[in-house]
DNA sequence: TCCTTATTGAAAATCATTTTCAATAAGTAT
DNA sequence: ATACTTATTGAAAATGATTTTCAATAAGGA
């Protein structure tokens, strides 16, 4: 999805477009890697000198509350965040890089029908993450 | 697997037992949900009075390091720990209550293969969590 | 252009975690 | 049992991330 749909949502929402967000959307959604608060202030600060990590926090937080970005949960922290798939999508993230791929067509229905039986839960959801070497690294 | 085995293995790992030491691992043992390193302090200072917030950090960080506890990520946060699973396990979790419960079984084999063919990644590991409803709380 | 009010950045406050340090106690040697 | 070495301890201070407060600013409708 494009920054202008970003912003646009944000608009539809009743939020106002600042040159503080429009630093912060451009930044993340053209990253294809996670990053957290303080990457992005860094990165978007070049694009708008006097932003300040207090909005890059705000910022995020709505772009999480509108699904636009989504953290992402790693052994070393789950701080950073990334632009969100679209759908019931999941991530393959490079262990080298952090540069990161969604897939769909985890069909997890067989498994989790299984698993419901084995120990009485009712299965709501399901949260798959994938480890990896992207082409680049490998 | 018993508190005395875990004991065990951090003496057999050169820790010394101490009643510090004894109250948190008999504590995250006999618990069946996810603890925060502050629910683990409260609750294993009913067995030792004396006990300090940062020695159940430390504790805790050398059970994850034995891997006797695993940490779990949930969407409210991720600093909670739980007993580790044997083995390839999963964590399925109730979302009322917090019951948590292993699972193995996930062949994701045929998954993973289309996923690396599909994004040219070479798939290493892969992080899966089920989400619902225990027995109880259904 | 004006006006209302959401948004801002800076500073201070909060919260979780880590480090520092002198006192204590495990576990081994005696 | 006793002494001794040194890992471990709790408290206090330090750190780091995030949140709150607040007066100044600027979006966007009138």
């Amino acid at each position: 999805m494009p920054a202008d749909a970003w912003l646009e949502q944000l608009r539809d929402n009743g939020y106002r477009l600042t040159k503080a967000r429009r630093a912060v959307v451009e930044t993340v959604e053209k990253t294809t890697r996670a990053l957290t608060p303080v990457e992005v202030f860094d990165m978007a600060r070049k694009k708008y000198r006097a932003l300040g990590l207090v909005t890059v926090y705000r910022t995020l937080e709505k772009l999480e509350e509108l699904r636009l970005i989504q953290r992402v949960h790693q052994p070393q922290g789950c701080q950073a965040f990334i632009a969100a798939g679209v759908g019931h999508q999941h991530l393959l993230l490079c262990r080298n890089c952090g540069q990161a791929a969604f897939f769909d067509g985890d069909d997890l229905e067989t498994l989790t029908n299984a698993i419901a039986r084995k120990t009485g839960y009712q299965i709501l959801d399901h949260w798959l993450q994938l480890f990896g070497l992207c082409a680049n690294c490998r």
